[in-house]
DNA sequence: AACTTAAGATACCAATCGGTATCTTTGTTC
DNA sequence: GAACAAAGATACCGATTGGTATCTTAAGTT
């Protein structure tokens, strides 16, 4: 039964799994090959090479939590509800990922952002995704009267992906959801200041 | 002239610059030897394996930080005075790096915390310094009636290292200052709203 | 000046890396 | 069902990996 599609969907899949946890340097081709069970022809029928490889991934990965946040705030009614249901969606990050390894969009950045010029486009493309789209819901907040008008929507935007990214890292890394709630206690408030 | 200690030295200046640009991982011993111009041989003499290389490394690093620090600060009179300077020598981070390739505490955290629990402690291990230094921080600045009594130290201690980490993943992926320019604003209001 | 010890150089190891060329198998089209 | 193209398997390539065993050289001690 063989099923193109599903093969480089499955390749895709376990390929996040682990560059996202283990690292795109450290992940080797045989690694992918033994997780998938495919062969390395097969891989290579799919993606032309590695780099080819990680960029789809980190795509893939991306897609994933964009999709999952879209999903979650298409029914809030205000820009406030929206911003707060995406602050809260990091609350379980830790202990009840999505994604194993943490964010994808940090991990790219780290470990592209001087060796790996491929994987560092693709993050700085999903680093703009993600700042356009948090500044088009402050513009929406203040076009329906629900944000104060004036605010520096950029800041806003810089602060809150700067600690929720900051503060993924740290909760991963001590293990604990601590830091992770602090940081969106402390961005509810922020919200808190610019609301009508 | 043999300088077993000037070597060492050499060996750990050199890897810092390589594992924190190009990665742990992707920094191969053989990139070291050339980097270093001395032979694997010696590099086995004073390091027992990559995995201690990268553990020295890494503290080396830290306490590169730590000390850039302590000096700016240690002249400084108030608590307020102290954090402020610490939040703006990350002002030059990117366009004036003290050290390239980002931050040591990051990359490793990024890194090691699925794949390398060496590099993963002595991650851990710096970050708690980092949080125990500011707490110390706060804590002076209440005892000596600079700061507000009674606030969450742990949650400003949060706040602070993790969106000035997030800022600087942010500024050095995008090459520009904006992000971490405004974080530091973020966190110099923060710092007015708890000062006596 | 002979002896000793540690520092560093050299040469090698099996394992693994990314990549490719070639083969076999599968499903489709006529 | 013969022909064909695409999917995937297999076998191999040179280069590089972390690591080690052995050798040479330099410096200190007496």
């Amino acid at each position: 039964m063989r099923n193109p599609e599903f093969t480089k969907e499955k390749i895709l899949k376990k390929s996040g799994l682990l560059f996202n946890t283990q690292g795109y340097k450290a992940t080797s081709i045989s690694h992918i090959t033994t997780a998938t069970g495919f062969t390395k022809g097969a891989i290579y029928k799919h993606f032309k090479n590695k780099g080819e490889l990680e960029k789809e991934t980190l795509f893939h990965l991306s897609s994933l939590l964009f999709e999952n946040l879209r999903v979650r705030i298409k029914d809030k009614k205000t820009a406030s509800e929206k911003l707060r249901t995406i602050f809260h969606y990091f609350e379980s990050y830790i202990s009840n990922p999505p994604l194993k390894g943490g964010c994808p969009l940090m991990n790219a950045a780290i470990e592209a952002d001087d060796g790996n010029p491929i994987l560092r486009k693709g993050a700085t493309k999903i680093l703009n995704m993600l700042r356009e789209a948090i500044i088009t819901l402050l513009e929406n907040g203040i076009k329906h009267k629900q944000l104060k008008p004036g605010i520096d929507k950029e800041y806003y935007a810089t602060v809150i992906i700067a600690s929720l990214e900051g503060a993924i890292m740290m909760s991963k890394l001590r293990g604990n959801d601590e830091d992770i709630k602090r940081v969106i206690t402390h961005l509810d408030l922020q919200l808190e200041e610019i609301e009508l």
